[in-house]
DNA sequence: AGGGTCGACTGATCCAAATCAGCCTAACCG
DNA sequence: CGGTTAGGCTGATTTGGATCAGTCGACCCT
C-alpha cells in the first residue's frame, strides 16, 4: 500500500503515520534529479543556499575538513537518506558532502520544505523524526570513536551499516556490498588506514565478518554482535512510532 | 522586546524570526517545573514515555554507557536548552541524563509539542532549526574525539562551552563559571581522568587557558583559537537565519 | 575530632594505534 | 604496451594516552 512512494517517504511512513495525502505531499518534495561521478563534492563547507537532496542511488559521505589536512567522516548516506538538511537550516554548509560512488538523487527546495510545515504539519514531525534519527546515529558514532576500541568500533560500524542497509532492501543479516575503501573507513572511524587493515584482518582471522572486494560477508553474527556491544533492537521498528 | 520570554524562546528567536503570537506559542509549551538533585539521573536508557524538558537553570549532561562499565558523554546542556527531545520522538530514551548541578527545567508534554506543530507551523521549523543545532554541536564534538589529539580537543571544547554560555549571558570572551569537575571532561572527550588532568597543567603552563576552582580564565583567546582551529563564527550569529 | 568521600594532582609503566617505509596487484590510459 | 595510480597489505619503530598506584586537601557527617 506504500510500495508506490519514494525510499524516503516509505523510511518515514515506518516511523510517523502518515496518510496517503501526506504520503504525496512527502513525494511532491522531490525536484530535479541530479547525477553526480564519484570523488567530486557536491557541497563543501561555507557554501551558501545549496539545496538538500533526497539520495534515490549510490553511497555518498558527509564530513569535516580539519586544519591539518586531515578529515573526520561523520557518516554515510545510503539510498533513501536525506542529505545536507543542516546545510539548508543554517543557510551556509558546516559540511562537506563527496560522492563515493555515482549518484543519483533529488534535489529539494529549502522553501518547498519549510512551507509544507504549515499545509501538512505531520509532514514537520515526519522531518523532525529524520532529523532525530540522524543524530541518534551521529550519537552512536561519537560513543564509538570515543570509548570503543579499534576492534570494536569496526565491528560496531559494519553492523549498524547492515542494519540500515537492510531497512532498505540492499542487505540482510547474512552481508552486503559495500563501495567503500579502507581509507574511508579509516577516515570515518577515526584510525589510520595501515590501523583498519589490521583489523579487519583480525576479524577475519577470527572468523566474524569478511570484508573484501566490495561486500561485507557476516559469518557469525552473534558474536559479532557481542564484541561490538551492538543493540539489535536499535534499528529494526516494525511499526510506526508515532500514531 | 523579546525579553519578557524564556531563555529558550530568545535563543529561537535569534535564528528563526518569530511573531509576537508564535513567542506566545512557544512560551506555552512550558509546562509544570520541576527540580533536580545533582547526580541522581532525571532519565535513563530504555524508559519509556518521558516528557522533554527546558533548562531552566543548573548544568545537565546526556550520556551513554558501554558494557564495560565505560560511560561516553555525548552533551552538556545549559540553561535554555532542550532536553531529551530524541527520547520523545522516539518514545524509548537512547541516552541518559544526569544533572551535574542542582537544576530546574520545565516539562515539555509531547503531545503539546506535536500539537502546536499545526497551529503554529513556525514552531515546527524552529523546533528542528533546534534540533540540527544540537546535532551540528554532535557533529563538532565528533570531529574533536576523532582527529583532535587531548590539547586541541581540549582547547576546543572550552572554547565551545564560552560561545555557548555567552549566547546566554553566562560568560564572556574572557571566562566562565563552570561546575565540571575533571572526571566529566574525561567522559565527555573520551580520555582518562588522569590525562584530563595533565593536559589543563599544560594549557596552563602555556599561559592560554585556566580551569580551576569552577571557573574557566581565557587567558590567551587568540592563541587557543588558533591551537584548538576553533570556528570562531560557528556560534555568534547575531539575526535571525529564516525570514 | 576522627573517619569517609570526592576531586585535584603526580610518577612509573605499559600498550594500542600512529607513523614510516615499502611491496604487490588490478585497473586505467595515452 | 609500459607507465601511472588506487587499493590492499605488511614489518619495524615510535608515541600519545591509558592504567596503576598512590598523595593531599576540602568538606562532609555523626
Amino acid at each position: 500500500m506504500t510500495h508506490q512512494h519514494s525510499a524516503f517517504a516509505r523510511k518515514l511512513g515506518a516511523f510517523v503515520a502518515l496518510s496517503e495525502e501526506e504520503f504525496a505531499a512527502l513525494d511532491r518534495l522531490h525536484g530535479r534529479r541530479k547525477q553526480f561521478a564519484a570523488g567530486r563534492d557536491i557541497v563543501h563547507q561555507g557554501q551558501v543556499n545549496q539545496p538538500a537532496y533526497i539520495l534515490a542511488s549510490g553511497w555518498v559521505c558527509s564530513y569535516k575538513l580539519l586544519s591539518g589536512g586531515t578529515r573526520q567522516i561523520v557518516d554515510f548516506q545510503i539510498p533513501g537518506d536525506f542529505l545536507g538538511l543542516r546545510s539548508v537550516l543554517f543557510r551556509t554548509a558546516d559540511h562537506n558532502i563527496e560522492p563515493v560512488t555515482r549518484v543519483e538523487a533529488s534535489e529539494v527546495l529549502a522553501s518547498d520544505l519549510l512551507e509544507n510545515f504549515a499545509k501538512t504539519p505531520r509532514l514537520a514531525t515526519a522531518v523532525l523524526w529524520a532529523a532525530s534519527r540522524d543524530e541518534a546515529m551521529v550519537v552512536e558514532h561519537l560513543v564509538g570513536i570515543g570509548r570503543r576500541d579499534a576492534k570494536e568500533r569496526t565491528a560496531h560500524f559494519l553492523l549498524e551499516l547492515g542494519a540500515r542497509l537492510k531497512l532498505v532492501g540492499l542487505g540482510t543479516t547474512l552481508g552486503y556490498a559495500c563501495p567503500l575503501s579502507q581509507y574511508l573507513l579509516a577516515d570515518s572511524m577515526g584510525l589510520s588506514e595501515v590501523h583498519v587493515n589490521r583489523v579487519l584482518r583480525e576479524l577475519r582471522e577470527d572468523g566474524l565478518v569478511t570484508f573484501q572486494h566490495g561486500k561485507v560477508d557476516i559469518h557469525d553474527l552473534d558474536r559479532l554482535v557481542a564484541l561490538a556491544d551492538f543493540d539489535k533492537s536499535y534499528l529494526d521498528q516494525d511499526g510506526p512510532l508515532l500514531k
